[in-house]
DNA sequence: ATGGGGGCCTGCCGGC
DNA sequence: TGCCGGCAGGCCCCCA
């Protein structure tokens, strides 16, 4: 599901139901999604107070009041769900247990969260608190795009000498962490950078411009509370509709959006994902 | 070190 | 109606 817009939805979602809360019980209902679970990990949740929802790239991190932290990670189709309703706010309950419901979350309130995953690419880990930024899958991982690490001279750098299309480059989570499929499609769109350019040949004020570009995208996407494809949905049952905005995303076949560009949006293969992008704008 | 490809899973959609 | 191939928002791992 999920690039950063859509986790940091997510996790805006969470919020009100989980900072503060105490978990009364954990429902694991599975020994693994991606990876195993860790050891005990139901009984590692019961009864702790979650003191802060934070957001790192794709992961959220829910920093517990025993020293743990929890790491959850949506993969390609997780979805945390909020149902059981304490407080009367959340008006999408769905009651009953569904297919792929892996872990579910009952807070001591009353309320419930519910992490299906159909496919199973996503992941949940504990660790201690003190050392979660050294966790294996956030170690190596790049500036935030939304961060004041990420800058003009940071990514011109990063992309000098790469022999690599700049759609990889920017894929790559140790350059920048949180870009996926469709946010790095719509930055090219908008920066006029053609998916297939080597990331080295790419003109340092061009590589400069690229960083305003990301950011713009990815708070469009933010306030619009992400996009929805397929049947994705915010923590709140909530549709975002970010996805009325792609310029070439999804838009193969289609004209360019750009006023007084002729050109068709194409689609193309790298490394075996999908590139949109209009060849009369991005060169 | 760097770049490219395979694999992990399930579900859905279009074509025959 | 059923089967089959292709596709999907991520990311690790292996190979050259």
């Amino acid at each position: 599901m999920p690039e950063l817009p859509e986790v940091e939805t997510v996790r805006r979602g969470l919020t009100p139901v989980m900072e503060g809360q105490v978990i009364a019980r954990a429902d694991v209902n599975r020994p693994d999604l991606r990876w195993p679970f860790p050891p005990d990990m139901a009984a590692r949740l019961t009864g702790v107070r979650v003191e802060r929802l934070r957001r790192r790239s794709k992961y959220i991190l829910a920093d517990l009041d025993r020293g743990e932290t929890l790491l959850i990670h949506l993969g390609m189709s997780g979805r945390m769900l909020i149902s059981g309703d304490p407080l009367g706010q959340f008006v999408h309950d769905h009651p009953a247990a569904q297919k792929h419901d892996h872990v579910v979350l009952h807070m001591a309130d009353g309320a419930r969260i519910t992490f299906n995953d159909p496919r199973r690419f996503g992941a949940m880990d504990l660790m201690p608190t003190a050392t979660a930024d050294a966790h294996p899958l956030l170690a190596n991982l790049g500036p935030e795009p939304l961060g004041n690490a990420f800058d003009g001279p940071y990514l011109a750098q990063r992309l000098k000498g790469r022999n690599t299309p700049i759609k990889a480059a920017l894929l790559d989570q140790r350059i920048v962490a949180g870009l996926g499929n469709i946010y790095v499609c719509e930055a090219l769109y908008r920066a006029g950078i053609a998916p297939r350019r080597k990331a080295g040949r790419i003109a340092r004020a061009r590589a400069e411009a690229l960083v305003p570009v990301i950011r713009d995208v990815l708070s469009d996407a933010i306030a619009a509370g992400g996009s929805s494809l397929r049947d994705y949905r915010q923590a709140d049952g909530e549709l975002g509709y970010f996805q009325h905005s792609f310029d070439v995303y999804g838009r193969e076949g289609q004209p360019c959006r750009r006023a007084g560009c002729d050109g068709t949006v194409r689609r193309i293969v790298q490394s075996g994902r999908s590139s949109f992008y209009c060849a009369q704008c991005q060169r």
